[in-house]
DNA sequence: TGTACATCAGTGAACGCGCGTTCACTGATGTAC
DNA sequence: TGTACATCAGTGAACGCGCGTTCACTGATGTAC
C-alpha cells in the first residue's frame, strides 16, 4: 500500500516472471490467479491492478516468453560467431541435451507452449507465430553463414524442417521422461546424431535428391 | 433409467469417444463433466456409474486413444504391404497432409497429445509411454521392410528420429494455422519434403557420416 | 520548502459461477424360486 | 412360465470448493499551489 512507480512496475514484472514459470510447470488452464499472486508475493485483488483480465495476462506473457526465446536464441548466434565449429551444431546439441528438456521454467518457450497455443487467444496466437516465423529467419541466417553459396529459399526451408525435427524431438522425449527416462534419452540422443548427419549430407542433396525420389516414388 | 447391460457397455464407449473428441479440442482441463455427459447425451450424475473419477476418465480416454492410433498404423501397413511405393513415404505424405492437421478430433493422438502428458496422472503417462516405444517398433520394422540389410539398432534409432520430426512439424504448422495458414502450409511442406529426401540420402549415410563430423566439429 | 489533495498499487472480503463429486430416487433389466 | 425382488444405469438437485472478477478501503507516493 502505497509503493513507488518504479517499485510497482518491478511487481507487475514479477506477476509476470511467475505466470511463466506457474503455466510452463502446470498448463495455463490449471494455474488461479490467487496462486498465481500468492506465489509472486501478493494478494488476489491486487492483480487487476496490472492486468485486465487473465486472458490478458496470458498474451503478456506469451508474448513476452517468445521474444526472449528469441532473444537468447540471437545471443547464441552471437557467441558463437568466430568461434570453432557450426553454431547450428552449437545449437542443437544445447537444445537437445537433457538439461534443456528438464528444465521447464527455462526451456524454449516454442516448444513449451506450441500444444497450448491453438487454444489461446488471437493475441496470444499471433504472438507465437510472429516468434516462430523470425525464429526461422534466425535460422536461415545461420544456414547461409554455414554455406554462402546455398540459395535463401532453400536456407530457409532447411531451417524449418530443423526446427521442427528439434521441437518434436524435445517434446516426445520430455513426454516419456517420467515414465520411461531410458526411452526419453535414447529419443534425444537419435534425433540429435540424425540431425547432425542431415546437416553433414544436405551439401549433397541435390546430387542425390533425384536419384532417392526415383527410388521411392514409382 | 431401466437399460440394458448392452446398452449401458454402449453408453459408456459413447462418453468414452466424446470424451476424447472433446480433449483433443479444448484440452483435458478446459472440459467439464457437465459439459461432456450433456454432449454425449446424458444428465451429469450418470458419469459416476461409469467411472470413478474425472481422472480416471482422463487416463481410459489416454489409454483407448493412443491404442487406436496403434491400431490405425498397423492397418496402414498391411494394406500398404504389397502395393507399389515405400509405405514410409505413404505414411510421411498422410501425416502431414493438410488434412490430418486439420482434422483434429481424427488426427494422431499422440502428437494430439504430447503437450498435456506430463501434466496428467502416471496411468496415462505410462499409456502414453508405452504406445510411444510400440510405434517406434512399427516404424522399425517398416524401416528393415525397406532394407533388410540395414541393422536393426539403427533402423530403430531412424525410425525415432523421424517420429520426432513428424510430430514437431505437425505441432508446429498446428500451432500457426488459425494465425499465419500460409506459413503453416509452408511447415509441413517443408517437413514432409526433407523427411523424403533424408528416406533416399540415408542408403549412404555411412559413407558420409564419417566426412560431415570431420567437417562440423573440429 | 511546506501544505493539501489526488492518485493508485496494495489489501482482503465478497460476488456469482461452474467445477468435480455425492446423493436420494426411479424404474426397466435381470435373477431366484 | 410366472411372480417377487435385487440390481444398477439413469435422473436431477445439491454439496463444498476454487475459479475469475469486483469492491470498498488503506495509505504512501506524487502533484499542485
Amino acid at each position: 500500500m502505497g509503493v513507488t512507480k518504479e517499485q510497482a512496475a518491478q511487481n507487475r514484472e514479477r506477476i509476470l516472471a511467475t505466470a511463466e514459470r506457474l503455466f510452463r510447470q502446470k498448463g495455463v488452464d490449471a494455474v488461479g490467479l490467487a496462486e498465481l499472486m500468492k506465489e509472486a508475493g501478493f494478494t488476489q485483488g491486487g492483480f487487476y491492478n496490472h492486468f485486465a483480465s487473465k486472458e490478458a495476462l496470458v498474451s503478456e506473457v506469451m508474448g513476452k516468453a517468445v521474444d526472449e526465446g528469441q532473444q537468447q536464441l540471437e545471443s547464441a548466434i552471437a557467441h558463437s560467431r568466430g568461434r570453432r565449429g557450426d553454431p547450428l551444431v552449437r545449437q542443437i546439441e544445447w537444445y537437445l541435451s537433457a538439461a534443456q528438456r528438464d528444465d521447464i521454467d527455462c526451456g524454449c518457450p516454442m516448444a513449451g507452449f506450441v500444444g497450448e497455443i491453438p487454444h489461446l487467444s488471437e493475441a496470444a496466437q499471433a504472438s507465437y507465430a510472429e516468434a516462430l516465423e523470425s525464429t526461422f529467419d534466425q535460422m536461415t541466417e545461420m544456414f547461409l553463414e554455414k554455406d554462402p553459396e546455398l540459395a535463401r529459399e532453400q536456407a530457409h526451408a532447411r531451417a524449418i524442417s530443423l526446427y521442427g525435427h528439434m521441437v518434436g524431438t524435445i517434446l516426445l522425449s520430455r513426454s516419456v521422461s517420467a515414465s520411461k527416462p531410458a526411452l526419453a534419452d535414447e529419443i534425444l540422443e537419435h534425433g540429435r546424431s540424425s540431425m547432425l548427419v542431415a546437416l553433414g549430407t544436405e551439401g549433397q542433396e541435390q546430387r542425390l535428391t533425384i536419384q532417392a525420389s526415383e527410388d521411392m516414388q514409382p
